[in-house]
DNA sequence: ACAGATGTGCAACTGATGGTTGCGCGTTGG
DNA sequence: CCAACGCGCAACCATCAGTTGCACATCTGT
């Protein structure tokens, strides 16, 4: 049986630029869309986007100051999706060792009817 | 320092129409574009392109028999991806672990000042 | 108080990609 | 041998990440 994942949650990790203003706003406690901007080979409007898809699943929350929005990362959501990455690795890593463990049972097979068929 | 990940490999199984695809040859030790098409909602078009991308960054094999061509996974290389969703995974665990024990050490410091004030 | 600097948001455009339909070609089996 | 099956290729559509350009709001220094 496949994993239940969420897929919004997951795609928004899954995209490369997302998951790097994470690691960013982990780092720095918080930042805006300017801030993340100066730190990664992207434009500020394409950071603002991709803050919108990370608000829409929850992932980041904003809070408007004055003239700047400053995002937090939600720690809660982004739990939950740690813990969709490892359910999904861990149920893969499983499977990979039953099929691992079969292949051999099945080798042992052959020898025990001999190694010349 | 966020993690080292292989960008094309992440995107590769970030896609949830090649995660079902990889459980389901998981599942069934191999598969055609046919065969998964009839248990997934999209044309076998499609799953034949999914199945291109997954053979690029070499998640899956194809070997080629009359006029069908099987596709099994790559175990070695879905290990390799296995690994990388669980690093990624345990950095932003531990992160957000010791964002937690700061935040409690800011609290014991203001209690330590006195509940008021 | 105002002018310039700074930060956002909105709109239009481009390129990549996931999806579709339609067609043609090789392989197989009754 | 020919009809059914499986595959690949091409054209097309929708969505989305990314860009540029511009307008609007908010600070800040003199």
């Amino acid at each position: 049986m496949s994993v239940a994942v969420d897929d919004d949650l997951w795609s928004a990790v899954g995209d490369p630029t997302r998951r790097r203003m994470l690691d960013l706003l982990l780092a720095d406690g918080d930042g805006t869309a300017t801030s993340l901007s100066e730190r990664l080979p992207v434009t500020r409007q394409a950071i603002a986007k991709h803050l919108g898809v990370l608000d829409r699943v929850g992932l980041v929350r904003a809070t408007p100051t004055g003239r700047e929005k400053r995002y937090r990362v939600d720690e809660a959501q982004l739990a939950r999706a740690v813990a969709q990455l490892s359910s999904v690795g861990s149920a893969w890593d499983a499977r990979l060792r039953r099929i691992k463990r079969i292949a051999e049972a099945i080798q042992r097979g052959k020898d025990e009817r001999g190694p010349q068929r």
